[in-house]
DNA sequence: ATTGACCTTCCCACCATGGTAAGCTTTATA
DNA sequence: TATAAAGCTTACCATGGTGGGAAGGTCAAT
């Protein structure tokens, strides 16, 4: 099938289907005696796992981790398992520095008259080194 | 004072600081007659500023709009509070979207051996459309 | 035969930051 | 004073993940 099938199949855009073959995340598919790229069932399932695994927030790095073991048999599914922890402490670290952010700032939004008044706590803290 | 310095006091990299004058969010400074720039104390300021923002998290879209408003002496504190409002809501969205990521990984971690196995539901979870 | 939908490659853009190179200036040291 | 080191300048390239658009070829239906 050509490539805006797999697209409509995947829910990944043809645009990017093609950026994810140039990298080397997937093989280049075969071509139409015009130049078509041709998918296969093969292809499509290792689209959608690609899919699944950015809708998780994996990174293309990883994700090429995770499609080599998904296509190795002898595979060790610790080597998989330690993947998603690693992926995970990775979420949380932002997550915490956002949530912290996110402090900070409503304790500035709950300072703030929010008037026409020009005078404003928030850019005050803006405008010192250390806000806490 | 030169680059160097400004860097030093205010935290950002002398590589940014001439990339946030040449995208228009500082002023170009003052040259000496080599071509250096000179930056003041009210330069420093502004760059502390941009440091503090960026440090919340603050696009440098919104920090240009930021430093207007700081500038500007008969601002309306309201016009703050909306766009810190609004940095706060996207950041929720961003840390809605990330926890909801890390609550399936964490069941998909649970549910894995992660041992020498190479079954592995993780991989399986990831190769259907439909993760709940 | 023409039209419209689809495909191809190639280049540019975003955002924020870092790296490197080539060349000039200033400062410090031998 | 000569030279070396440190610091400055601009210019270009890279990252990661995605989108936009142009210029041109192909296919199917009218």
């Amino acid at each position: 099938m050509n490539i805006g099938q797999a697209s409509k199949l995947t829910g990944l855009s043809s645009k990017m289907i093609r950026h994810y073959e140039s990298i080397g995340l997937i093989k280049p598919q075969s071509r139409t005696e015009a130049g078509y790229r041709n998918f296969g069932e093969y292809d499509i399932q290792q689209l959608k796992f690609i899919f699944q695994a950015r809708s998780l927030g994996f990174s293309l790095e990883q994700i090429a981790q995770l499609l080599l073991l998904w296509k190795q048999e002898d595979r060790s599914s610790i080597n998989v398992s330690e993947l998603v922890k690693l992926h995970i402490k990775q979420l949380n670290e932002k997550i915490e520095a956002m949530t912290q952010m996110r402090h900070t700032l409503e304790k500035l939004v709950d300072s703030c008259p929010a008037s026409d008044d020009p005078n404003c706590p928030i850019l005050a803290a803006l405008s010192v080194p250390a806000i806490k």
